[in-house]
DNA sequence: AATAGTTTGTAAATTCATTAAACAAACTTA
DNA sequence: TAAGTTTGTTTAATGAATTTACAAACTATT
């Protein structure tokens, strides 16, 4: 149901306007929050003191005079509280500690071997645990955690089903909070991918982008006006599976001639097995490829044609201004972007494509723990705050 | 940038969301409302007034007591404007008028055989001008115009590209908007369709749904939580450009293997032309179908198949509850459906086809024109109201 | 019929966040 | 030194919702 008005609600809206301009404006004074946002310079004032109150900001001293009283600067602190964010793959776990601006403070690495559901999570808990306990003091402490996982969730944080992990309806996010105590965030690697290219990445400045996170499957994560967009049930993006070729091989999803079949790590390998007649991963090949095997280029040149395949398919159904892409394979980028590009030129409408940007992240293999982190600290202030698109 | 709040927001939102309960749940009472909402009964009964003052809402007399004081029940004033709804196809114009809720008072069906772009809006305007003079007398008088379009719209309501009519660049808003000093709203015909079928279609009780227009080509418009959900730039759904074949024929768009080169009207008959080796449409395919001609319908169990791979491509992308098939092919249901949801059977993901519906519309050829009466209507409420999701 | 209890809708007093206006403090410029 | 600017606070006014009280209209029970 829509939400009602009152005095409460105004207050909030105003108070998340505030914070979200010390936040990204920062540091900025109070008559400069008031100039921007409309509201008088009274109500900023009075905001901004309980904000101060609270912890979430503080004044760091006078600024430059513009031929006047000086202002004073306003910070948002990051360090009222620390967040938690992991990107749980399929052979390693990433995690990392932040403060509330997202910086890293903290970062482990770890290998496993999938061996179990139970072997795994154990391993997720005292990584968890670890970080939690070396963050510095603060106000609000753990705040939170975040973890972005390669497969679909549904809202409760089930992780309904994760073909390459092997795993099936985990409550992963239920078991988390168990143990912790802590509010937790559950969402598939792209989407958090996504927000972490939005927020930290190449796209911060975009409203509209699409993260495609190309790994052993391939995933999208879709931001729309600057929200993560989801489809219906709270999973979309399973963008591996639209077809490229309806009469194509069989696929483990039930169709056929899906994209991953063509364009994934997995599908790569698959192919450079076949040619070299022994199986190969992906380091060797980036190595070859470097070290100028011809047949090794043509192969990633190959797969940047069928990735070029499937990014028309998302310009085309989405129409998005930005394209990321990201994942183990972007490693390959010096080779994958040519014919990509060169296969975009040719087959996209004129008119979504005007401008239209295709990069490889900058973030590398951080996009999903860095989007998984800021899905913490979106929690915490979402339960304080509000706000209110103008119609 | 984000609106700030203030009393005005306040009433603004508790006004809309009392109209809301009394558009959707009317016949209802002050206290009913009150119940429903969590507003007191006081904060109702005022808004209620004030919308009784402004003609948009009537008191029709008490209703049934469950115990106490009888209520006074409440229903929306339809009347107290008109709105004009216009599809405008490849071959006609279809215009109706409106009241606010939606109820059609005239319709008014035009060929046309797309000799210019002038020949057509003065056909256009003759049509609109016609309807607008035969309006109810009313209190708002007819509120605005509504125009679903074939091809692709900016957000200052210039139709930018519309291939199978011809036209490129013309600016449909502002002509009309001058034309006849009334607000106008443009907007793709599957987008307007979309919306026809949510308001007053199948889709009535499903938040998320993606409308498929059948036609020369292929569109598609897609609600999102009960919204439409239009792309980055405003313009998405050129899913018939979704490859299908990545090595396929190619198509004007610039692509190969698009999707509506295989499942449009278009293919349709280009496929039956060759087949029959005589040019043929539509209609008389049909009724050869209908007398039981089997080489006929195994061209239309052909093109349901290729409907499927689309919509597989849809399910997996956008993952929607309910699907809905419209334009003029869908009076080929009867042959289509059985092979479509077969395809979907075998090649759809077990988890996001779970309470997926797929059926074909049960509006004919009105969803669009609808649809695109509905935007005016919503044009002149938004212009006095608000919302807010809960966070 | 009389009484008790319920429901509907209005009225009066209170609350509280914003705005508007005035102002003090701090600074620049001429 | 005086005049003008900018920053940020104080005070009073505004107005929409809430709380509380209440009258009117009805049903059910004795």
């Amino acid at each position: 149901m829509k939400q009602t008005g009152d005095l409460n609600l105004v207050k909030k809206i105003n108070k998340t306007i505030v914070l979200h301009h010390i936040r990204t404006d920062s540091p900025i004074s109070r008559a400069r929050i008031a100039e921007i946002t409309g509201l008088t310079k009274a109500t900023v004032s009075s905001l901004v003191n309980e904000l101060i109150e609270s912890s979430l900001v503080e004044e760091i001293g006078v600024g430059e005079s513009s031929g006047g009283r000086k202002p004073m600067m306003l910070l948002f602190k990051g360090t009222a509280g620390y967040a938690i964010g992991v990107d749980l793959g399929v052979h390693d776990i990433l995690a990392v500690l932040t403060d509330l601006t997202g910086k890293v403070i903290r970062e482990k690495r770890i290998q496993h071997h999938n061996e179990s559901v139970e072997h795994v999570t154990r391993l997720l808990t005292t990584t968890i645990r670890e970080l939690i306990d070396t963050a510095p003091e603060s106000v609000y402490g753990v705040i939170g955690i975040g973890l972005g996982v390669p497969g679909i969730c549904d809202e409760e944080g089930n992780l309904l089903f994760a073909p390459n992990l092997g795993w099936e309806n985990v409550p992963l996010q239920a078991q988390l909070e168990a143990e912790f105590g802590l509010p937790v965030v559950i969402d598939n690697e792209a989407n958090a991918g996504a927000v972490g290219e939005k927020q930290f990445g190449a796209g911060k400045d975009t409203a509209n982008l699409v993260y495609v996170s190309i790994g052993m499957g391939i995933g999208a994560g879709i931001i729309i006006r600057n929200e993560l967009y989801r489809g219906a049930t709270g999973f979309s993006g399973e963008i591996g599976h639209i077809s490229i070729q309806h009469d194509g091989p069989k696929c483990r999803c039930g169709s056929l001639g899906c994209w991953e079949l063509y364009a994934s790590e997995h599908a790569l390998l698959e192919q450079a097995g076949q040619e070299l007649g022994h199986e190969v991963d992906l380091e060797s090949l980036l190595s070859k490829a470097e070290n100028g095997d011809a047949g090794v280029i043509q192969l990633f040149e190959r797969l940047g044609y069928y990735l070029g395949v499937g990014v028309v398919n998302i310009i085309n159904g989405f129409n998005p201004e930005f394209i990321i892409l990201g994942g183990r394979l972007a490693g390959g980028e010096k080779w994958l972007m040519k014919p990509l590009l060169e296969l975009l030129e040719k087959r996209s409408l004129p008119h979504p494509r005007k401008q239209l940007k295709v990069e490889f992240s900058e973030l590398q293999d951080r996009s999903t723990v860095l989007g998984a982190a800021s899905f913490a600290v979106a929690k915490f202030f979402a339960s304080t705050t509000v706000s209110v698109e103008r119609s």
